[in-house]
DNA sequence: CGGCAATGTGTTTTT
DNA sequence: CACATTGCCG
């Protein structure tokens, strides 16, 4: 095997087979090649078989990124290593053993809004108010109890307050619940293999056996219960690989602790730790600039990162108008790029939050170029994809009562919430499902329904098993009735779902009902509809572990990069990991980073104004190419007094009229060429142009 | 029970 | 703004 692409420090990490190894791996330090380098290492030079490698990556979009990369080093014996997310592992653990944890082989799966629906149920039945016991706020402090690794009886302990007692009390009925549902959620995923290994260690010895060399990629983001799992299945043999970075740790929200790779030497006795700190992505102004931000961070190791690629190109800095006038900068350069040539893979556009992106793909959309998008609204939090699913799940698992809860009623066949929580009452006196719980009345049709579909389930594959539910439950009659564009899209969706499962149908054969929905109820976004030639979408967590030549990021404001919930609390913890999330952003390019930002944009509904992100003013001034003109910029504290004002005009509205000349605060002088209501129309010079304006706006005047 | 209108409420990030 | 929840009426 040929090991001359690697420097000094990557070959060691590579052909150090044996024992612990801590790879502290800075941005573009080629991380993900010394991984997948050393798993082919392993197997080629080695003789190790794919079966005893077990590799855990983050999120499914990185697992899919390095079974790529293996298949072409090693072709398709990669197939037969375990390299998956901590979930899917945790669900593959659970597949086999869940009996002994006294769950059936084909539990379901709860997704974060199922678990929200039952916190909510479970508020309803204490007859507690949910506006001030916020539901999605106790479900956030029970995933991370459960993540801290916090039992319901422990935490019971521990609970003081009234407000902490009544989170004691939906934790115990949440589990309950739960367990009565044969249901999971996914903190189980990791909670469940550790008590199944906590309990038998024979059954720890068998997988311990099993996977004799693991590799851990981005370890400064596991929380407790992961940090745990790696340590129980590596305990045996220590051959653990942990790749990571602390300066990239930005998962603190779901318990990450980014101190697990600082106490990997602690834990591991004797282990090796090579440190690799030459950047072979991006030039040094790039480099440069993310070292600025990052430098900023009090809590951090020291790290010199370095790069041999040249100085490479300016960051363009464009500071927009609003948040259509960003979209169209990025757009008309993102057009630039491609005409000279880029590919379009090589481009993406990434920002904080998901909200962000729908108007990118507006103008994506306007102008004919495609794009992927990962995450966000995803395909599985459409309604009717739901009730698909929900469907399936019930006929999968009829213990299952959040499915049931959620279809018994859809499409509307007369079953109200009285007879629904009739029936939830049944089913809590007599400790039976909900399903078993229904003898009589209209729901007794909805049960025979899903008997019906429960026998033809054991006949057809899962493609016709899905025609045949959209056929018989009348769902599919319903959209085509309503006739709406709205219900167009719905049932393309619902065509897109057949696609979806077709391809899973092709790629593994037949394929059981249980692991189709325990596969997908891991996956946020549909891995087959990425296209290749398309530009990329996606927030800063997701684009963690990809690079791409040319980056754009969008919404560098105060108040949402770095967020606002950071800033309010004051925490400057989460402000740090405000700055890692922008460290992480800027090295993922290659070849040239454009920053953006808008002065004025739209939220709930109405204009705020925001000031320049921090971090912008973090770099150094030399590193950034100005493409607009400069004015004198609002500093965080007069925006706060701007933001208290009202934008617009109370009284003495002013009228306008064609031909009018005007000034702008930000565009100067200007014609009126078109009043349309009190929305005007305006030509700007160069290079503004042509904008449309709020008449009743303060920063507009005539002159 | 279902439909509609009024009202209220909220937006980080992922598995 | 967009969506969820509540309240009222047929």
């Amino acid at each position: 095997m040929n090991l001359d692409e690697l420097n000094k420090e990557q070959k060691e990490a590579v052909l150090t087979t044996n024992g612990p190894i801590l790879v502290l791996a800075g941005a573009g330090s080629g991380k993900t090649k010394v991984l997948t380098t050393k798993i082919a290492y392993l197997i080629e030079e080695k003789g190790i078989s794919p079966f005893n490698i077990l590799a855990i990556t983050f999120t499914n979009k990185a697992a899919r990124e390095m079974k790529d990369r293996l298949v072409r080093l090693v072709g398709n014996k990669a197939d037969y290593s375990q390299i998956s997310t901590f979930h899917s592992f945790g669900v593959r653990i659970l597949r086999e053993n869940a009996e002994i944890l006294g769950y059936t082989k084909t539990f379901s799966i709860v997704d974060a809004d199922d678990s929200e629906t039952l916190v909510k149920r479970i508020l309803k039945e204490m007859d507690l108010d949910p506006k001030y016991y916020n539901p999605k706020n106790i479900r956030n402090k029970i995933s991370s109890s459960k993540n801290d690794m916090v039992s319901s009886t422990e935490y019971d302990k521990y609970a003081f307050g009234e407000f902490e007692k009544v989170v004691s009390e939906v934790y115990k009925r949440y589990e309950t619940k739960l367990k009565k549902s044969d249901a999971v959620d996914f903190d189980d995923l990791l909670l469940l293999p550790i008590k199944l290994f906590k309990e038998h260690p024979d059954i720890l010895d068998k997988y311990q056996e099993k996977y004799k060399y693991i590799l851990i990629d981005e370890y400064q983001d596991t929380n407790d219960a992961q940090y745990t799992l790696s340590k129980m299945i590596s305990y045996k043999y220590k051959n653990i690989c942990c790749v990571g970075d602390n300066d990239q740790s930005i998962y603190g929200f779901r318990g990450a602790n980014y101190k697990n790779i600082l106490n990997f030497e602690k834990d591991y006795k004797n282990a090796k730790v090579i440190k690799l700190e030459q950047n072979y992505r991006s030039t040094s102004t790039i480099l440069d600039a993310a070292n600025d931000v990052i430098s900023h961070n009090k809590e951090r190791k020291e790290k010199n990162l370095w790069s041999t690629k040249g100085t490479g190109e300016k960051i363009t800095y464009y500071k927009a108008y609003n948040g259509r006038d960003e979209a169209f900068f990025a757009i008309r350069e993102i057009k630039n790029l491609i005409k000279k040539g880029v590919p379009k893979e090589e481009i993406a556009i990434i920002y904080r939050t998901h909200a962000q992106s729908r108007i990118f793909e507006e103008e994506l959309l306007r102008e004919n170029i495609p794009y992927n998008i990962v995450g966000g609204t995803g395909f599985y939090n459409r309604k009717e994809i739901k009730d698909i699913l929900a469907y399936l799940k019930l006929i999968n698992n009829d213990k299952d009562d959040i499915s049931l809860n959620r279809i018994i009623n859809v499409p509307k066949r007369g079953i109200g919430a009285k007879t629904v929580s009739n029936i939830a009452d049944k089913s809590n006196d007599l400790n039976i499902s909900m399903y078993e719980a229904i003898t009589t009345g209209k729901e007794y049709e909805f049960k025979k329904l899903i008997e019906d579909l429960k026998e033809a389930s054991q006949s057809r594959t899962i493609t016709e098993l899905i025609d045949y539910v959209l056929d018989k439950t009348g769902i599919e009659q319903e959209y085509k009735n309503e006739k709406s564009i709205e219900s167009e899209v719905r049932l393309e969706n619902l065509d897109e779902f057949r696609t979806v499962a077709k391809s899973f149908e092709e790629r593994d054969g037949i394929v059981s009902l249980s692991d189709f929905l325990q596969e997908i109820g891991l996956s946020t976004d549909v891995a087959v509809s990425d296209n290749k030639e398309a530009i990329n979408l996606m927030t800063v967590h997701s684009v963690k572990g990809l690079e791409f030549d040319y980056v754009f990021i969008v919404g560098l404001e105060e108040g949402l990069f770095p967020h606002m919930n950071a800033l309010e609390k004051g925490s400057i913890t989460e402000l740090e990991e405000e700055r890692r999330l922008c460290y992480v952003a800027l090295t993922r390019a290659r070849e040239k980073l454009y920053l953006l930002n808008a002065k004025v944009r739209v939220k709930f509904g109405d204009e705020t104004t925001n000031a320049v992100s921090r971090f912008i003013e973090e770099i150094n001034p030399d590193l950034l190419d100005k493409a607009f003109k400069e004015e004198p910029s609002i500093t965080v504290s007069e925006v706060k007094k701007i933001n208290k004002e009202d934008v617009l005009r109370e009284e003495g509205e002013v009228e306008y009229n064609v031909g009018d000349n005007v000034f702008h605060q930000v565009f100067g002088k200007g014609k009126v060429l078109e009043v349309n209501g009190s929305i005007l129309s305006i030509a700007f010079p160069h290079p503004y142009g042509i904008k449309k304006l709020m008449k009743n706006h303060k920063s507009l005047n005539k002159i």
